[in-house]
DNA sequence: TAAAACAAATTGATATTATCTATATTTGCA
DNA sequence: TGCAAATATAGATAATATCAATTTGTTTTA
């Protein structure tokens, strides 16, 4: 017996007729012909009978089409569970984001999320990568805004856009006359980095090329905060690399440069477990961001994704 | 989504291994792991977290599996109504007999059949061919046992056995001296018919060649009585055809003659609509009547089947 | 740390079967 | 009796459930 079956014999006592029942089932009468002759050799019984005009369930038929009936509204009302699980977005959830982005990207669409999905309540938790990842794990948090790939089999990854680096370069530096520069001209010098633990740390010292051990100025950096790394350069300490939305509102500042092609990059991505179920949660979080971040940041170009592991 | 993948899904939660749970459903592992991830992609969700060991049902995978559950508990119930409803003997059926038969058989089979089966409650009714395949088809009548074939399409024939025509002979006839007879020496002799109806009296005269209308003796036998043209018979008013059954104490008696082969018989079944589902009612009649007529009339013999329509 | 053992996923081949088109048969009706 | 509508049947095809064999990934053991 199979549901496709149970649906034929449905069709067919509503429309007591096999043309009809198997247009209203969107196959052709043959097979709905067959497949209740088939069910009915199964279990051992005629359910139509035949010989009346129009045709009529026999008894047992009629007893059989009720439970069908009901047992098809509840294969109904369970597909109707898993959707409405899926497409339910009241309840509390835990955002993660790294420190990166937080400052910058959370104050661009949280405001306007929160007021258009009143019953949907956030609790946004600042956290660097690796601990994000080992909390998805655990479930203590349900979403994560993080730079990927994790390379993590248990978790998904759902890109939102890739935002460029940027060399934020102090007063006096070589670089500064130029338009655009590379990460090669970056090489020798002193470069400003993020402390241990940040997935942007290590980023910049790819694009810097440069061996995480190295510390050439001598200072162990305690902040992990983009914003101390730029008073630092304000102060002659050094240049450092930026992520774009970090410096947004300072577009005409002289001393931020662009990379020319390939510009670096680094791919922002919604992330949580393959077995979260929210798809709607994700899809307006995803909206949310996409509606706030320059367009350009989701744009293919010619730039390149740095990885972090 | 079909049941088949349901019980895949059912398996593996009650498992919690696909190896086990596909042996349990006496598929290779392969295949359940295929069905399930099938179902998983069209609900569009994951039902089993892989990442745990032993894995688990996500939180949806576990409402889906209740109501999974559920529902095949009740397509087994379905199927149980079926079966139940055909196997099961309590109850009343109304049971039509012609009237050639009725006073033979039932005194062979009736008494151990009520002994045997209290729970089932028989309303006997005399009829003739005709009346009885119109209340059988009204639904008046739940069994009929009747001479075949019928050529009703609505209408499903059990053959139980065959019974011989003996022919009944007065004092003084012709053919006393023989052993066994012909039709054809029964040409132009004057035969003893029943009334019109009975299936008995169109196979008498087929077997006699004699036409319809034909009625040599003078007068209208009102009687639908075997035991009455036998009356008659005694009194020298002629010969007549009697079914086996109705002579079967008199195996002695001179004046019944058997008719050489091909023997003419006629063809008692078990007959009811084929929408009447109560399989085992007709299974345990059959039986019985089988147990209590000559085993003769089950063997396949140099015998022809007279047909009355 | 390698090897062994086990579990699950993947692949490619095969068998099954649901479905289709075309046709035959049956039934009801003028 | 012939026509039209409804259902059944037949043969071909496409979809797919299944399997055996293999690969991949993980855990246990030596």
């Amino acid at each position: 017996m199979t549901l496709v079956q149970m649906e034929y014999v449905i069709a067919l006592d509503t429309h007591r007729h096999f043309v009809k029942a198997s247009k209203s089932c969107f196959v052709t009468q043959p097979t709905l012909t067959m497949q209740v002759k088939k069910l009915e050799g199964e279990i051992g019984t005629l359910l139509f009978d035949r010989g009346k005009k129009p045709l009529e369930p026999t008894q047992i038929g009629k007893q059989f089409i009720e439970k069908a009936r009901e047992i098809l509204r509840e294969v109904i009302q369970m597909e109707g569970i898993v959707s409405e699980e899926r497409f339910s977005i009241e309840g509390t959830f835990t955002i993660g984001i790294i420190p990166t982005l937080a400052p910058y990207l959370l104050p661009l669409f949280l405001p306007k999320f929160v007021q258009k999905n009143p019953k949907t309540k956030l609790i946004i938790q600042e956290l660097e990568s690796l601990e994000m990842i080992k909390r998805m794990k655990e479930e203590t948090v349900d979403v994560g805004i993080i730079v990927t790939p994790l390379l993590e089999k248990a978790i998904r990854e759902i890109p939102l856009f890739y935002e460029p680096f940027l060399a934020y370069l102090p007063e006096g530096h070589s670089l500064l006359n130029k338009d655009k520069i590379t990460a090669n001209e970056l090489n020798d010098e002193n470069a400003l980095i993020l402390s241990e633990g940040h997935c942007f740390r290590n980023q910049s010292l790819k694009i810097c090329n440069q061996n995480l051990k190295e510390n050439t100025l001598g200072f162990e950096y305690q902040s992990g905060s983009i914003e101390t790394l730029k008073r630092m350069v304000e102060n002659g300490l050094g240049y450092t690399l930026v992520p774009e939305l970090s410096v947004l509102k300072d577009e005409k500042n002289p001393n931020i440069k662009r990379f020319q092609a390939m510009e670096p990059v680094r791919e922002v991505s919604i992330a949580c477990l393959k077995s979260f179920a929210k798809e709607h949660l994700i899809e307006i979080l995803r909206e949310a961001m996409l509606d706030e971040i320059p367009k350009k940041f989701t744009k293919k170009e010619d730039n390149i994704r740095v990885r972090w592991r």
